[in-house]
DNA sequence: ATTTTACTTTGCAAAGC
DNA sequence: GCTTTAAAAAGTAAAAT
């Protein structure tokens, strides 16, 4: 299982001057009239900040709390070398926890979708199952590889405990078959 | 009391007047597509509970109409795509298929997942193709659902891919392009669902 | 005819139209 | 509702080679 993205939120209790930081600061994209928010790449960790004028920023692309914490760190030190002044420290919140997970079997589709509730299958639209589960409160989209992706967790422990409950229940469902062939890996 | 009354005739004659457009597009549509009236009945009742729970509003009435008309050729298993129904109103198939989620999640319609033997029918009548070949291309998607070759992907290409082959056997070739014309879908993925199927069903195509 | 690029679905915040 | 950002899954599509 691993997080492929986390989208947080950035409280700095301060106003902004987008149009000082558009001049000042090297790389970013502001364009008011397409949207309010002004774009800031940073390269490591590789993630993409949108800056608002209220001060608050929305920080997308982190793989990890850790990795998270770092970018805002930089994003903020980067920000107070080319001038913009920065005062008191800014509130992190996760937002949404993007991850992807492996249960290693071959998931029959058809039936999921008659014996699961809450979800909905239509392979002409897109080839993965959704499932909206109430707790903990996620979205999982499901493929027949077995492959997964779990979207909507603001804590890592949900991510956990949704692939466990979905594979249990897939299991009991019998929904569920081995691989036989379970190859690659040479050396 | 009379409030009450005037509320509950104001909503009605909402709803009334709603409907009443409603209608003459379904028919319009209907009609454009030849769906039988059994189809457009069951839209009918299906927008009813649509506008009754109040889902149409900041909607068009056309796109939910489309979608109703798409949830009601699925339940009654006449094969037509979203792209075939969206053509004929101003929206978009992307708006046309979040109403149909829509109706989905919020009203209690019933619709079974999409078998691509549904599609066979369709794709070998308009190719003029015989009953027998269409009847074979329904036996070797079986097998394919059977081995687990199905699985999320387009009906409407598993099944131009079952008549592509059925069609080769029984000497009534078809083209992958004319196929992939009727089906909707692109001769790449006629091509790659063909190409699946007779290795993981092992099927063994004598004519050249 | 293959490869690359791009779009479909899901979740979420920000400010403004 | 829309706009913008990010990322995965597997399928399909369109454009490039």
């Amino acid at each position: 299982m691993s997080i492929e993205n986390i989208v947080a939120t950035v409280t700095l209790d301060q106003q902004l001057d987008l149009y000082a930081m558009e001049r000042s600061v090297p790389n970013v994209e502001y364009d008011p009239d397409q949207f309010p928010g002004l774009i800031f790449r940073l390269e490591s960790p590789k993630v993409t900040s949108l800056i608002f004028k209220s001060g608050k920023m929305v920080v997308t692309g982190a793989k990890s709390t850790e990795e998270l914490i770092k970018a805002v760190k930089r994003i903020i030190k980067t920000l107070k070398k080319y001038g913009i002044k920065i005062t008191g420290k800014p509130k992190i919140q996760i937002q949404n926890i993007v991850a992807s997970a492996n249960m290693h079997v071959h998931v029959n589709l058809d039936k999921a979708a008659f014996l699961l509730e809450n979800n909905m299958y239509e392979p002409e639209q897109f080839p993965g199952l959704i499932f909206r589960m109430d707790d903990p409160r996620v979205v999982l989209l499901i493929f027949s590889s077995g492959k997964m992706v779990i979207t909507g967790a603001k804590r890592e422990e949900e991510v956990y405990k949704a692939v466990k409950k979905i594979f249990d229940k897939l299991n009991e469902l019998d929904c569920i078959k081995p691989i036989e062939e379970e190859e690659e890996l040479e050396i | 009391r009379w409030r009450k009354w005037q509320i509950r005739a104001r909503i009605q004659s909402s709803i009334d007047r709603n409907l009443a457009q409603a209608m003459n597009e379904l028919e319009r549509i209907g009609n454009l597509l030849g769906l039988p009236k059994s189809v457009k009945d069951e839209a009918a009742l299906i927008y009813r509970k649509a506008v009754e729970k109040g889902l149409v509003r900041g909607r068009s009435i056309e796109s939910v109409v489309a979608a109703s008309i798409y949830a009601s050729c699925r339940r009654i298993k006449i094969a037509r795509t979203l792209d075939e129904i969206a053509q004929y109103t101003k929206a978009n198939r992307k708006e046309v298929a979040r109403c149909y989620r829509l109706l989905l999640r919020e009203l209690n319609v019933e619709v079974p997942v999409s078998d691509p033997k549904d599609y066979v029918t369709r794709i070998g009548s308009l190719l003029g193709l015989s009953g027998a070949t269409m009847k074979l291309a329904a036996e070797i998607l079986e097998k394919a659902k059977n081995a687990g070759l199905t699985a999320g992907k387009d009906p409407a290409g598993l099944a131009a891919a079952a008549i592509y082959i059925a069609a080769l056997m029984n000497d009534e070739r078809r083209t992958q392009k004319e196929i992939a014309q009727v089906a909707g879908v692109t001769e790449v993925t006629v091509r790659n669902r063909y190409k699946e199927l007779i290795q993981e069903l092992k099927i063994e195509i004598q004519n050249q």
